[in-house]
Parts: C-alpha cells; structure tokens; sequence
DNA sequence: TAAAATATTTAGACAAATCTAAAAATTTGT
DNA sequence: ACAAATTTTTAGATTTGTCTAAATATTTTA
C-alpha cells in the first residue's frame, strides 16, 4: 500500500521534475535531462531512479529514460498541487510578489497534511490557477486547462487578460511588477511595430511600449469582444 | 558566521529539545532526558550533541550533559516562535482543533523565511499567546509570561478566562473540544468538592461538573472584580 | 559501418543521522 | 568505600542521498 508510504522530500522532487519534463503525452524522460533540470549528477539520477522504480512509481528501463506510472502520476500532480496552492496563499494572503512565492513553495509542497492542503484551498476559495497562471490540480489529480496565447500573438485591437508567463524567472517577474504589470490586468495592444515586433499597449488606463522578448513570454486569456 | 548556516531538520528538534528540557535557568541536560523525549537512543543523542557542540550552539561536557550557547537558545527560540505562530494560524485561520495543530506544525516550523514567518505574524495580528497558551516568542527572543494559574486553584467564587493547558496529549484535548471548553471562554468556580476535589463550573452560560483530573490540566488567567 | 562523440551506468567513496552492543565513567546503596 | 546499578560514551554498522571517476552502451558522423 504505497498509500501510506512515506516519500523523502528528495524523492517527490523527483517526481515532479520527471513529471514536468515528460510533457502532455507523457513521454519517456531521459537521465541526462532530469540531472541537467535538477543541477545534480546524473549518476545520481541512477540511483534515485532505480529506487523509485522499486516503489512503483516509475517504470524505468537501462538507457531508455524513465516514465511516471500511474501512482507516480498521481503523487506527483498531488505535489504540485501542494506547490501552487501555497504560492497562492503566499501572493493572495501575505502579499508576496510573483518572483519570490516560488522558492518558499518549494519547501512548503513537502508537508504532509491532507487536512491542511484541503483546508487551504477551501480558504483560498477554491483557485484554478497559479500566481504564474498555472492551473492548479484538483484532489482527484485533474487538471483546469486554461484558454491562453502569447501577448505577442494577439492581432492589433485585440485585447486579453494577464493570466500568466512563459518565463518564470525572477528577473523577468520582478520587471513585470517594476512596470506595475499583474495578473488579471486587462491589455489591449493598440500598435505593433513590424520592425521590431514591439508592442504598444493599453493595460490598466495606461500606456506602454514594450519589446517583444516581453510580449513573447506573457501569457493573455483572449477576450471576444 | 553561524547565522548563514542552514541547519538541518534534525538538528533543529535537538535545539528544541534541549531548551524545553532546559527549563528557566537554563540547566544541564542529560543525555538520557533528551533520548527519553525525543524517542530515540541516548547513543545518538552523544552524536548530535558532539556535532551541535562542534558548531557552537551548546556547551557539552563528557558525562555532565549539555547547555544551549547564547546562539543555540537563540536558534531555539526562532524554531518554538515559528512552531506557535503556524498553530495560532491553523486554529484561527484553518478551524483546526487543538489536538489537531501540534503535529502540522512540527513540520512547518522547520520552513526557512524571515519574511513569511515575519508576514505570518503580521496577518495574525501579532498574537501573544498560542491555542495551548502558551507564548509566543518575539523576533528578537523575548517572551511575554502569562498570569496563569491552574483552574484547580482557584477559590470558590473565583473567575478565569481559559488561556491555556497542562496535558496537551490529544485525549485531553479531544475531551476539551466534546465538552466545548476553548480558549478564552469565561469560567467561573461555583462550588469545590472537599472529598475528591471536582469543581462544579459555570462555563459561558453552562454548569458543568468536572474532576480534579481536569481542573488541574486546564490554565486559566485569573479575573479580578 | 566503424570511429568519435555523447549518454548512461557502475563502482567506490563520503556525510548525515541513526542503530546495537560493548566499554567506561559516574552515582547509589549499604 | 567499594560493589552494584545506572548513565553515558565509543566502536562499528546501516540507510539515504549524494559525489567522482571509470566503464559501458548508444547515437552520430564521416
């Protein structure tokens, strides 16, 4: 019954970065990548992998990468959770910005209390998505996809809602509060210039230009008019 | 320069440990005490002693147990503020009974982030006491002490607002909650039983007839008239 | 398709935190 | 005060998670 197995922190880590890496379909993930992901060695990888595989919850063959198994799949969409409903906490109730909820989630998706993930929740009022725009899983491992395009992607006159990024690092969110840009703000890209592809917006009654290596990487939910 | 050192989760429980053990003064602790507490073998107890000795935190001498250095109590004193500040916040905010928030936070206590414990407090509204009482250090380590005195010592006629617990083990917390006896409720002894001390209480609007057994495990503040 | 480049695994080592069993020091009782 | 009981420490082993260096398998390229 790995139900009632206890998981080291390192070993969920695992899971959610072979999770993250193995896409929609579910791909096979390679040593290389999940040590490359993870800064370690992938000797280290191995080892941990071998492991997980004993547990059920990879199937893991010599040279051939590594798959999440069902029950994997399940833990590690369960760590997630955990992770983006404290980020949510974080920036909703204690007023942390985008680029600093991440690295204190990290820790706190580790904690195990079935009572206090649900409770949370419960408090946050039941939240689909991320401060990132990232849609949270559900109790039962099911995933809200959320109808989103690259800012860069919207035609002129369009108009979208900040729902979240492409680039999560916190050079670029701390540029995104610096310019006084947050989820949920409303944009309407008023010019683009075919040079550059720079963008001249309307966002919150204002007006701002900004370059396309920002609009490629900030996500809109389109709004039909 | 200790102060940028990460501890380890283990090598906070000691610290904690020992300052429980420790009591006002600040006494020695022997290593026997601290493998009974913490369930574990006094062998082991040698081993992470010799470690946090190594790196400052306690004064140990072969054979004469261990002291905490000015930085251990400190170290201990942020652990136990951030121990009580999680269980205010999973009473208050989350409706977790007070049986329930100990083990939850054993485990959150052991985040690190000066600003969320920091942010933690400031949504709290900067509690002093935590749901058993007892109280909760300041950022700087003080500790604000609580008139308390146990319901079994108060005289007939006395009143006390119920501020905390002796037992804390849940079968007694279990019992306050089916009784509906809570943190700040009003209690007011209206008669002792010589012979086998039990108290007949008024309890908001209630009489209730408790045992000695309970009287002396439940703190109350006293209220003068 | 064979050599070169790349990816992966194995072997052996290490640190942290724990354990058991045995030895040593201290305290207690008479 | 000295033998017995208790407490504490030491020695050696174990588990988890990591590492480096070397060996092996796979893929690429010419």
């Amino acid at each position: 019954m790995y139900k009632f197995e206890r998981m080291t922190h390192s070993e969920e880590n695992y899971l959610k970065t072979i999770y993250h890496l193995s896409g929609i379909e579910g791909e096979s993930v390679s040593t290389n990548a999940i040590a490359a992901q993870m800064e370690t060695q992938p000797s280290s990888v191995t080892d941990m992998v071998k492991r997980l595989s004993e547990k059920g919850l990879v199937q893991y063959k010599r040279y051939k990468g590594v798959w999440l198994s069902p029950e994997g799949k399940k833990k590690a969409l369960s760590i997630i959770r955990k992770h983006r409903l404290w980020e949510v906490f974080l920036a909703e109730e204690l007023g942390f910005s985008w680029d600093e909820v991440h690295e204190v989630a990290e820790q706190l998706e580790h904690i195990k209390s079935e009572k206090l993930i649900n409770k949370l929740d419960e408090m946050l009022n039941y939240p689909k998505f991320d401060p990132h725009g990232d849609p949270i899983p559900g109790k039962d491992g099911t995933l809200e996809k959320q109808e989103k395009k690259l800012l860069s992607q919207l035609p002129e006159k369009a108009m979208g809602v900040c729902v979240g990024v492409k680039d999560s690092s916190s050079a670029f969110l701390r540029f995104l509060d610096k310019h006084q840009i947050a989820l949920g703000d409303k944009i309407t890209v008023l010019e683009s210039e075919e040079f550059d592809q720079s963008l001249r917006i309307r966002i919150n009654k204002r007006k701002l230009h900004i370059s396309n290596q920002i609009a490629a990487n900030l996500y809109v939910k389109p709004i039909s008019l």
